[in-house]
DNA sequence: CTCCTGTCCTGCCGGC
DNA sequence: TGCCGGCAGGACAGGA
């Protein structure tokens, strides 16, 4: 799915256009995702105006003017398009939530897998409700910093890749680019996290990874689009996800030898990494 | 607590 | 061509 820089992406594309306009009409075309739609989704939304657009890890947070959040979660799957006014969307089986505004403009949550999310709050105390309470801080904020992560990681033997996707520790990484920062810094995925030597260098990795990828408007694999229905491009970029026997960007390694990049599964899911890089 | 595995669901790809 | 197993960007529950 849509790891933080997708989510970003998106939410940028919401918060150019969204805000202001006003609900008049909420479809759900099934009872709900990974959990069921909000109950009074329909009713509780009518007539509200969005106020603004934010995102908190990988959620998209949607402020109405009257102190509730409508909150998107994307799984594995899901996508949130934007469909201009005076245009009829075509049309997909997996759209589940259509919202259309006053302006005859629609927003439309469509996801295959169904593993998204779909939530209505209050935004007052939001920060103190499942799953929000335990969220680690945003990667590309000032508290995620070397120190937090060295003591994040303190006595923890899982590897550290794991660590990594464990979104109460830092909260918006995902498989892929936990593999990309994870071979920036150096470091091998398997190794513990508590034998993680230098935090800082590790913090520095996930935000460099992190600002480049949202620069190039997320990654896309098979069908990951944004709200504006274009793809990422920083799939691009990567060194190593998804590269396994190709050779490493940015070291000197035989490959011969080292037959490239190494592919090995950790918690069922791929890792991506370069043997020689990454110690 | 930490950690590890299984599970939710559909679609796509490669192999036979 | 068609069928089938394996795998996929996430996050939780439950048990050791």
């Amino acid at each position: 799915m849509p790891e933080l820089p997708e989510v970003e992406t998106i939410r940028l594309a919401m918060a150019s256009v969204l805000p202001g306009r006003q609900v008049v009409h909420t479809e759900t075309r099934r009872d709900g995702l990974r959990v069921p739609f909000p109950s009074g989704l329909e009713i509780r939304l009518k007539g509200r105006r969005i106020v603004s657009c934010d995102r908190l890890a990988k959620y998209i947070l949607t402020h109405l003017d009257d102190g509730q959040v409508l909150v998107f979660h994307l799984g594995m799957s899901g996508r949130i398009l934007l469909h201009p006014a005076n245009r009829q969307p075509d049309q997909d089986r997996h759209d589940h939530l259509v919202i259309g505004f006053d302006d005859d403009s629609a927003l439309i949550f469509n996801d295959p897998r169904r593993f998204g999310i779909v939530l209505l709050e209050q935004n007052a105390g939001l920060s103190c409700i499942h799953p929000f309470n335990t969220l680690g801080p945003e990667p590309l904020e000032e508290d995620f910093t070397g120190p937090y992560l060295a003591a994040a990681l303190k006595g923890r033997k899982t590897a550290i890749k794991a660590a990594l996707m464990d979104q109460s520790i830092v909260a918006g990484l995902g498989n892929i680019y936990v593999c990309e920062a994870l071979y920036v810094a150096g470091i091998d995925p398997k190794r513990p996290a508590q034998e993680v030597r230098d935090a800082e260098t590790l913090v520095r990795a996930i935000r460099s990874v992190l600002e480049a990828a949202i620069r190039s408007g997320g990654s896309t694999l098979r069908d990951y689009r944004n709200a504006d229905g274009n793809a990422g491009r920083f799939q691009h970029n990567f060194s190593v996800y998804g590269r396994a026997g190709k050779p490493c960007p940015d070291c000197s390694c035989d490959i011969g030898r080292t037959g490239g990049i190494g592919r090995i599964s950790q918690g069922g899911r791929s890792t991506f990494f370069c043997p020689e890089r990454q110690r």
